[in-house]
DNA sequence: ATGTCCTCTTTAAGAGGA
């Protein structure tokens, strides 16, 4: 079984990367972040699509921002829409949805950004990753969580941690937060399967920072210890952030069990790939 | 380079968000 998790920054504008893509790499499941349309509308544009190749969509959508959803192949059973208990900002937002997928509890998560560690957003965010703790801890054993967490896990997530300094992503109780996810028992795959490689999912669109490879590992996949215990491989799909029109985040990739019908692709990273370093590159403002 | 992309709206340039 592929899952694959991907923030695709509006899949009105991303349809031409999505379909291909799905044709190419055969996920059975899908965690899809940003898609910023409202539910009748992911269905108008896409129902036919995504039926068409097999998927039964999950959505959590809304007019403008946010919107989360999950594609299956393997079964789609007691979806939930939105993380029960979570605070709005201050209106509830569309960013949670999970559901169980071939026997496992799926969750695709688009986490607040918390905007600046002064700001209200940033409490907002940390309120809203406790009640994603309470939520994973009483929910079934088998677990996925996906998505756009917004937080960079250590400073080799960061092409310069120098740069991120102040900032969110990277402040103390923000990586608290993920530690007492992973205390419920939740493993990071991808970094488990590249322990110090240089690994990125999402690169800001400006100053050719993709093209630099000056990016940050803010898209994840935990996974509960059993699931962990049956990756096979964990990568990022990098060729889906080159080329025409694509989103500032990569997919991330995660097969459990056997081989994939879908093509691999060159796993990212490459052999060669080295752990962040120092860079002389600044953060681009305003994100 | 405050550098890009995507959203919306007083629909055509600006504002807000990432």
């Amino acid at each position: 079984m592929r899952i694959a998790t991907w923030n695709v920054n509006s899949v009105k504008q991303r349809v031409p990367r999505l379909l291909p893509w799905l044709d190419q790499r055969k996920p059975d499941v899908v965690c899809l972040q940003e898609t910023k349309l409202a539910d009748d509308a992911f269905t108008a544009l896409l129902g036919d699509e995504l039926a068409g190749r097999g998927y039964e969509v999950a959505l959590n959508g809304e007019l403008q921002w946010n919107g989360v959803a999950i594609l299956s192949k393997v079964g789609l059973d007691d979806v939930v829409v939105g993380l029960p208990g979570a605070p709005g900002f201050p209106h509830p937002e569309a960013r949670a949805v999970s559901a169980t997928c071939g026997g496992i509890r799926v969750h695709s998560l688009y986490v607040p950004n918390g905007r600046t560690p002064d700001s209200d957003h940033y409490k907002y965010k940390l309120a809203w990753l406790a009640t994603l703790r309470d939520v994973v801890e009483k929910g079934p054993t088998d677990v996925l969580v996906c998505g756009d967490i917004n937080i960079a896990p250590a400073d080799a997530d960061l092409f310069d941690p120098e740069a991120y300094i102040g900032q969110t992503h990277v402040t103390a109780p923000e990586r608290q937060a993920l530690a007492d996810l992973h205390a419920l028992g939740l493993r990071d795959v991808v970094r488990e399967r590249w322990p110090n490689e240089r690994v990125f999912t999402y690169w800001d669109y400006r100053a050719g920072m993709f093209h630099k490879d000056l990016g940050m590992r803010i898209d994840l996949q935990l996974a509960s210890g059993a699931v962990a215990d049956r990756v096979k491989a964990a990568w990022v799909d990098r060729l889906a952030r080159k080329g025409t029109g694509p989103s500032d985040h990569a997919p991330v990739m995660v097969d459990l069990d056997d081989a994939p019908d879908g093509d691999i692709g060159p796993m990212v990273p490459p052999p060669s790939g080295k752990p962040a370093k120092k860079g002389s590159a600044k953060l681009p403002q305003g994100q």
